[in-house]
DNA sequence: ACGGATAGACCACAAACGTAGTCATGCGGA
DNA sequence: TCCGCATGACTACGTTTGTGGTCTATCCGT
């Protein structure tokens, strides 16, 4: 519901290390993000998620003498507000253009590109005016 | 080339309304923001172009006694960065799952997701294992 | 029981950001 | 010619962000 929730590109990461496995302590954390880039300091990470408790991004519960830090808003949610106000300030609110720009010039593997294009098939059943349709078998 | 650039979220704006058209004038580009955001605040706008000087994403000549600015960086190379980064930082570097995210959840309407089919369509135009294919009429 | 490792609390600090004000100056109209 | 207004130059300042350090209580092993 809050969209008053600000989380920065370093804030981020830790975000998606709580999301992907909550509730976990610093030292969990920390592990984990270290894991894949070795250049990040605990302190820097504590202070981090010291911050995101403030921004109330994250919640915790004291595990025996350590947090444990949850989140307190959805990845969905945050994904939303990210996406959209992404769009709103590089494609000036429109999202076909960025769709355009994603698919042409980053790296589709085909396969990813096939599951679009079933994702595209799904999403609208019924094209105003598809070339052909058939029922599915 | 330079990917040193850092354009902030207000400073995308500006750099949108001298993308689209170049080469314009401090009063001009305000002019074009307060058009769209009356919020804008002219002294804020002139600030604002200053940075992006220093940061070299403008350029400027004197025309008459004013500047007449223009980007010495282009749309979309910033764009590809900016999406780079965004990916990066909210999808972990994943393309896929923010596609279907953005196809999901944010509404394109009919015609934008037949021009996306069409543009999957040309992108890969022998896919794995097509269902069927038939030749154009 | 004691000393070192640890966790969290609190502090520091420069750079970037957002927002805007002051200053000096030159052009253009009265 | 003189004034004011627009323009760029410079300044201000609180906040956010990135990056880490210090201090203190504590737990664990020896």
């Amino acid at each position: 519901m809050k969209k008053n929730l600000r989380i920065s590109d370093t804030e981020w990461e830790l975000m998606r290390v709580v999301w992907a496995q909550s509730p976990a302590t610093a030292a969990e954390i920390i592990a984990m993000l270290t894991a894949r880039d070795p250049t990040w300091h605990p302190k820097t990470a504590r202070t981090l998620l010291a911050r995101l408790v403030g921004k109330k991004a994250l919640g915790y519960q004291p595990q025996g003498r350590a947090y444990a830090y949850t989140p307190l808003v959805s990845e969905a949610d945050c994904v939303a507000a990210a996406s959209e106000s992404f769009v709103e300030r590089v494609f000036g609110g429109s999202l076909r253009p960025m769709l355009v720009h994603l698919v042409e010039q980053q790296k589709l593997t085909p396969q990813e590109l096939d599951e679009l294009r079933a994702l595209l098939a799904k999403k609208s059943p019924a094209a105003p005016k598809p070339p052909r349709k058939r029922p599915a078998p």
